[in-house]
DNA sequence: TTGCAATGTTAGCGACCCTAACATAATGTT
DNA sequence: AACATTATGTTAGGGTCGCTAACATTGCAA
């Protein structure tokens, strides 16, 4: 059997191969080429199906809001509605999405020249965000907790985003080698949550 | 008159322009070569004074530690020891340098493939946090705050870091265009800090 | 079948990082 | 003062990369 002239998958596997390569080297590593190899085809092939380079990584990174949402709903679902476990729940999937993935959550919310304007990738991000906020109000509900759900969910993910960051850029061992931050992480979000004002019960 | 063949200050020259061009394009977008054309000096010359490219991004990174650690010493130099008014300074100082050196930001916090390694860059760093959580401690001793200054100074760390990174990022823009980060900030760090355990009172 | 659109290819331009070999200037030794 | 040594520039060039232009092959549709 001989190599046809016409890849025929050739978008999707240039993603996959992306997508495993940002994952490898990270995205200042990355490498068109690189991919092009992988796929099998020349370095002018991409160019059929993308407009540039950043076009590429956006789709990728798109993909990653979309694996994030997906594990996100897996995971909240175990738990009954308006329970705190919920909550946690998500806050765990973000940490170890970052954590399993370092260099496609720094795609997914880093500064990115020519990526963050794909409209694609906006709309996947937010979706994602969305979910988040849909379950903190089903939280403050179900525990008759006063306050803006938005502002709440974006405290939240202020800080379980701050503590990613800090982890996979490797700031945390340069200060404090060995911290446990999932246990920072819970206990800040246990006093963020236990210090907002209430509705008085019926 | 007419050009020396030797520069004389071709490696702070090289660091100067080096900063400019990363505070105008960013990191991914600053090339050794555009460096060397703003110093008047061929693109062979930083390797008598440097490495490698990511030296020079390396010192670049360090002296904004140093730019940091400064702001925050005369930010709160202004304020008595052991108020709060010290910590919100160092948070506003933090939250401001993200603000106004957003690129220079992400190299000091960010992972940076060949940088980080560097010796320089790790101790400047480190003294910068160092200065944070003496602040802290003091902050704990004159409240009767109990509890472990450095995992205080962490969670307070991680939650101005998280809203510096989602500010600088665009991220906050996306789902919550007009958000009031500075309240949302001071809001948290507020509930976090009065939440805390206080030792009675003797 | 035949023409067109889609999707590959090769060739090449310009930018970049870095190294090798060479040129010039500053410094120190006698 | 003459010379050797070291420091610090230069030019030339290799290899990679992103991207474009021109050409080749294939699938599809009239």
């Amino acid at each position: 059997m001989k190599k046809p002239y016409h890849h025929g998958e050739l978008r999707q596997a240039l993603v996959d191969a992306a997508r495993a390569l940002v994952h490898d080297r990270g995205e200042s590593g990355f490498s068109l080429s690189d991919a092009c190899r992988r796929a099998g085809v020349s370095t002018a092939a991409p160019y059929r199906h993308f407009a540039d380079k950043h076009e590429i990584l956006a789709e990728v990174a798109a993909q990653g809001f979309i694996d994030m949402t997906n594990r996100s709903r897996a995971e909240t679902t175990r738990h009954p509605v308006g329970s705190p476990e919920r909550i946690v729940a998500l806050g765990r999937v973000y940490f170890n999405f970052a954590i399993s993935e370092p260099a496609l959550f720094r795609m997914m919310f880093g500064q990115k020249p020519g990526i963050a304007e794909n409209n694609r990738l906006w709309a996947t991000g937010e979706e994602c965000f969305a979910y988040v906020v849909q379950e903190v109000v089903s939280f403050c509900d179900a525990n008759r907790i006063a306050g803006d759900a938005q502002l709440i969910a974006l405290q939240l993910w202020t800080m379980v985003h701050g503590a990613a960051s800090l982890t996979i850029d490797g700031d945390y061992a340069k200060v404090a080698p060995g911290l446990d931050v999932e246990g920072l992480i819970a206990d800040a979000a246990n006093r963020l949550l236990f210090s907002l004002p209430r509705t008085p019960s019926a």
